[in-house]
DNA sequence: AATTTTGGTTAGCAAAGAGTAACTGTTTGT
DNA sequence: ACAAACAGTTACTCTTTGCTAACCAAAATT
């Protein structure tokens, strides 16, 4: 539907995540995840759903539709490779790493967010 | 008072950066500049001014006050050099290298902020 | 000096995101 | 099999940030 809002994207980060392993995602372990309340992420799963991002049935588990993949994806690959930037070149430690990677793939319009990957990657080999 | 919320910062910057010149700042100014109602000034403006951000009167103009011009600061200084980094090493567009510079900057961490400065200062030499 | 334009304020509203509390399902251990 | 524990839901409420509309203040123009 319309664009991910900043908080949007980064549940269905958070979702992408935990599923990662192929294992089932659970909406608490969101909650868990990401410091939020049950309710949080219930409500913030209903509008995923609403907006074909994920896949839920009622007391079920999370997954993913294509479209959720694909979004979440583009993230996941920008965060990696901000996060390792974060952590091994500006030596942070690994939470902010995690953190602030995230915040910036999130923030930061996507053709920046691009751009700084295609840099970072260029000049680690 | 409390941790300035991204808005409050994004308000902060514009009035330091509307102020730079020497010039007065008046409200409608950054409205226009953030691309927000003046009404939304107004609100934020009174909320800056309780925090001890901002100096106005009634129908007056705006100042910063001291913790206002510390916070602004070092906001501006990072943003600089990272708005610089995203045009010249980038390439990106000077509006893309604005907005994105001032995402960056308000919503990672001041570690990271600060690491990144330096190390892009470092790279420019 | 009176009127228009511009700038500033206020009140009331809305959406997004988060929280608590109370409730309903589901699982599991004995 | 049933009670306890855990997971999920729902119905509020609150805060932040924005908006519009209507209203005051000040400046500029004639």
């Amino acid at each position: 539907m319309n664009e991910l809002t900043y908080s949007q994207k980064k549940y269905l980060f958070a979702i992408y995540n935990l599923g990662q392993n192929g294992s089932e995602v659970r909406s608490s372990e969101v909650a868990k995840l990401m410091g939020v309340s049950k309710a949080s992420t219930a409500s913030m799963a209903a509008k995923l759903c609403e907006c074909g991002y994920i896949r839920k049935e009622h007391y079920g588990q999370i997954g993913l539709t294509e479209n959720g993949i694909k979004a979440a994806n583009s993230i996941y690959t920008s965060c990696v490779i901000i996060r390792n930037f974060l952590e091994n070149v500006l030596g942070l430690d690994e939470k902010t790493a995690d953190e602030d990677s995230v915040k910036i793939v999130i923030h930061a319009s996507e053709k920046t967010v691009n751009r700084l990957s295609e840099h970072l990657l260029e000049k680690q080999s």
